[in-house]
DNA sequence: GGCAACATTTTACAAATGTTAAAAAATGAA
DNA sequence: TTCATTTTTTAACATTTGTAAAATGTTGCC
């Protein structure tokens, strides 16, 4: 594993050292276009890294599905509520490309987490990257409108586009379907 | 400073001797309300823990401001983008009471992450706790519609509801002053 | 190709929210 | 208290977005 973990990015900032602790929890899985990795409402024991393909983050509500992250080439990937508070998630993963990930059990990197001051920083800057992300989205939610956040994502993310239905590009965006298909007239 | 950090909810995980090295760097600051503790668009070279009043965060837009933070005592405070990449900030940071403040510089802070492992993971505690509240917001907005928000703010943060003017209120909730007025004469 | 299933766009109408302006209420300082 | 300032509410109207349903487009499979 430690030569495979070595050429991606997320790792990159780490020591031989700590990559190879690294190394010996993690397995490299593949699944399918299609795979549900992660259920909501179920704890979740992994964090997997994407290696290849792409994935979202949906929540389930009554008649509606939302979709609010998606995950490329490089990005981590696990159930929110798992991984920091050991509870059941509110999110389900799905693979929407064959995807081949690295999988970590969690207790052995909450173990790494506890043992090795180098791996204990590498985790608390994954956290404080995704936390940024996020607060960027809520906060360009309010000062953008539908369109300009349809724009940045085309910017943002032109490989998306290629491969993700727009009914879930649209919930991501945080508008109906019918209103990005009428953004997406008016942008022609 | 030691037997006054020891009474801070966020410090109570960490044990005496990591509270100490916490202590050595910490020193308490007090500012008035209506103070601009945090700039945007300047790297702010401090971290904040809220002992005492509340404050909020914002960002200014061509003919809004958009409030989208509020912390109370205990709540952790700082630039997000100082503290996570050494880089200017894009909220303000305004005390709205007068305000009792633990103040860290953030190269102390840092150095301490280097050098000491449980306080490592605490900052990644941190990190994770901001992470998720901030993703609940997110997919509450899309989620709950602005009555609904409105009443979970009410239920969760009745501190708040007192002593912050309903304007900043409905920017955090993601309305406009006149829509928040017409929920709340609904809500009679 | 041709069919079935699914995705996307379009249309018409409804509901929610925004904008602007003014009135009413609350706040704070002299 | 009183006055000036600021905040909050209300009103009228405009705009955006949502909903539901039909039309069109796309994909994959036999």
């Amino acid at each position: 594993m430690y030569s495979q973990l070595k050429n991606i990015e997320i790792f990159k900032p780490l020591s031989n050292e700590a990559l190879e602790k690294l190394a010996a929890v993690s397995k490299r899985v593949e699944h399918q276009k299609g795979t549900i990795l992660i259920y909501a409402d179920k704890i979740e024991p992994y964090f997997y890294i994407l290696e290849s393909g792409i994935a979202r983050a949906y929540s389930d509500g009554e008649n509606q599905q939302i979709t609010f992250w998606f995950g490329q080439s490089g990005a981590v990937l696990f159930s929110f509520n798992s991984y920091i508070n050991n509870g059941p998630g509110y999110e389900n993963i799905e693979l929407l490309e064959n995807c081949s990930l690295i999988q970590i059990r969690l207790t052995d990197l909450f173990s790494l987490y506890d043992q090795h001051l180098e791996i204990a920083n590498w985790g608390r800057k994954i956290a404080e990257q995704e936390l940024i992300a996020t607060e960027r989205r809520l906060i360009d939610r309010a000062f953008k409108g539908a369109a300009e956040r349809y724009q940045d994502f085309l910017d943002q993310s032109p490989r998306l586009i290629k491969s993700v239905a727009l009914k879930h590009i649209a919930s991501y965006l945080g508008v109906t379907q019918v209103t990005l298909s009428r953004i997406r007239a008016a942008h022609k």
